[in-house]
DNA sequence: GGACGCTTGTTGAAATTTTAAGTAGTGCTA
DNA sequence: TAGCACTACTTAAAATTTCAACAAGCGTCC
């Protein structure tokens, strides 16, 4: 019987579809009720800002962000129309680009970041016990070192 | 300090986003690689062969799907095209329509859930224990609750 | 019984995302 | 060191999603 589901796992990967869907609209909508940031844009913001130099090559911000290559060249176009990073040519690869944050993009993180985390503890955080965060903790690092290899197998074959 | 987050829960509130993100696109995309049906085709596809009479009205299943109105509209009209769903009139309210499930995609479903499960089971389920589940399902479930009880309140103000 | 305020769903235009091709540059290998 | 397969990213067009009206029907309150 690998074709089905339990009742008990159904009803888990339910709740686990369903409640996530509802929780990233929620936190989008707050996003954008007290600032100028989309969900992506700040995430974006995160990144650069915790990168050395503050910046990053567009593949790797990519892989972080899991978007796709041509998504994630609109959101940083975007983004620099804005002014909330830059984009400079990679010095050691002529074929790469990193993305730079800028002294608005950081001021504008500064100020979203306090909002979103309420948020987020609102709607989430808060109201986990630590026996709970512990248990998520430990399943979604797993899926995603389990993902992350995935991807990185499939992209090299290696046999065939 | 309600502005931030300790480590603990910052890497718990990560891991979950990065791989619920991940998650989703491969599921996605195994979903497409064995059927006809993206993920937003098969959960239609399920809500409606689980409704009594096999049919739903529009603003109910956009509820359960967390679809806005008119993407759910621009969804069943896609499927309808392809003969999956049908769209009748609403008996009781003329304002209102339902999907109907077709026996075409009644069929549909049945082909592509086997490996639709298959993919669930394979990234997600069969990798936590009786003790994960359990808690994701409470935390989860709780969420969900939480979230659609905000919903409603948001909509119907009450006080002011 | 009809005016008004709500609810249901659709539509058209704009914004975003995907898909399929490019463009350029890298680096191995013969 | 030229050829070739691959990588990094961009672009254009198509598909999808959002956003802001809109049409139509429901129900309530005089």
């Amino acid at each position: 019987m690998t074709e089905s589901l339990d009742a008990e796992r159904l009803a888990c990967w339910r709740a686990y579809i369903e409640s996530s869907q509802r929780l990233f609209t929620q936190l989008e909508d707050d996003l954008r009720a007290d600032s100028e940031l989309s969900f992506a844009d700040y995430h974006v913001l995160v990144l650069l800002s915790e990168a050395p130099g503050q910046r990053l090559r567009m593949g790797e911000l990519a892989g972080r962000l899991v978007f796709s290559p041509s998504r994630l060249t609109y959101q940083i176009t975007s983004m620099q129309k804005r002014g909330l990073v830059a984009k400079e040519a990679c010095p050691d690869d002529r074929r790469g680009s990193e993305a730079v944050l800028t002294a608005a993009g950081l001021l504008a993180l500064r100020e979203a970041a306090p909002h979103h985390v309420r948020s987020v503890r609102t709607h989430l955080i808060d109201d986990l016990d630590d026996a709970e965060i512990a248990c998520l903790t430990r399943v979604f690092e797993r899926l995603g070192r389990r993902l992350r290899a995935d991807r990185d197998a499939s992209s090299t074959p290696a046999d065939n």
